[in-house]
DNA sequence: AATTTTATTGATAATGGTTTTCATTTCTAG
DNA sequence: CTAGAAATGAAAACCATTATCAATAAAATT
């Protein structure tokens, strides 16, 4: 995979490659987690030392990034929005979502993934069919209690 | 199906059936949407005449359901919460959604729920056993561009 | 019935994540 | 160099949702 796969779609669109919004898919790039834009924003000022960007600009490249399909948004019902990068048009490291209920504590599961690709690949057509839907995405998410809140909350 | 099977939910909690909580269910049982605390305040004040039911009563109200699995909450990113009835302990019209990110129409489907429903379950066991994960719900969506949608944005 | 307790309610204010506004700065094309 | 476009950050605005609180209604107890 190329290493900044992103750039071409930067400069189709008449769009800057800036040191803030290089600086923010850097952070999405090195993490694991689903940061919030605040957590990002927060990152920034700590771990890059970087006091001159704003929380409005986080906001602003985040969704630039999402409409560029570099950037997917999700929400886990806890009131803020969380970002991951897609990792490619590749789509490499396809995954969904466990999500804790009671810590809010994320888990990208690969398992089970080829299969529910062949489902949902065969349930997208059917669908776009039936309901003449054009579908873009899907969103598959698990909830319930990690191991730690079943034991703390019996 | 019995009739008004969360009754006794509410009285095994010491909750009481008020009429505005009434009338919330009985909106939500009246409709194939699924709408905002807002859409049913605007409904309680337009459809049933009543104007003496307050914004924070129908959140408060759809927090109880909620909890109490009468209602599911969802979010399919337009900025705001909605709502729908879960249609009882039997789970009878389980359906999934498909979203049109551009008018934001919600399709319930309930073809290929079975497919679903049986990779679901074992994805959900193996998720279980190896991520030792508790899960007490999913969820599934579609999104894409409706007929319409598809036609006015070309 | 009268009284006490508990649950419910709605108006209002507060919260908090996200967006807008706007004046300023930075980049780029010509 | 210069004009135009894009990007930026601070502050204000937005808006769905929640918390506060005093008033009311229903149930439990006397």
């Amino acid at each position: 995979m190329r290493k900044c796969w992103w750039r071409g779609k930067f400069e189709g669109a008449g769009l800057r490659l800036t040191s803030p919004r290089l600086a923010i898919i850097d952070i999405l790039s090195k993490t694991t987690k689903h940061p919030s834009a605040e957590d990002i924003y927060l990152t920034l000022r700590q771990k890059y030392n970087n006091d001159n960007i704003g929380l409005t600009t986080v906001y602003r490249t985040l969704e630039i990034l999402v409409n560029m399909g570099i950037v997917y948004k999700f929400d886990f019902g806890d009131g803020r929005t969380r970002y991951e990068l897609s990792e490619g048009p590749d789509g490499f490291r396809h995954h969904h979502h466990l999500v804790c209920t009671e810590c809010g504590r994320i888990i990208d599961y690969t398992d089970f993934i080829d299969e529910e690709k062949e489902l949902l690949d065969r349930t997208e057509k059917g669908l776009a069919e039936k309901y003449h839907f054009q579908i873009h995405k899907h969103l598959i998410q698990f909830y319930g209690l990690c191991e730690n809140c079943q034991l703390n909350k019996p």
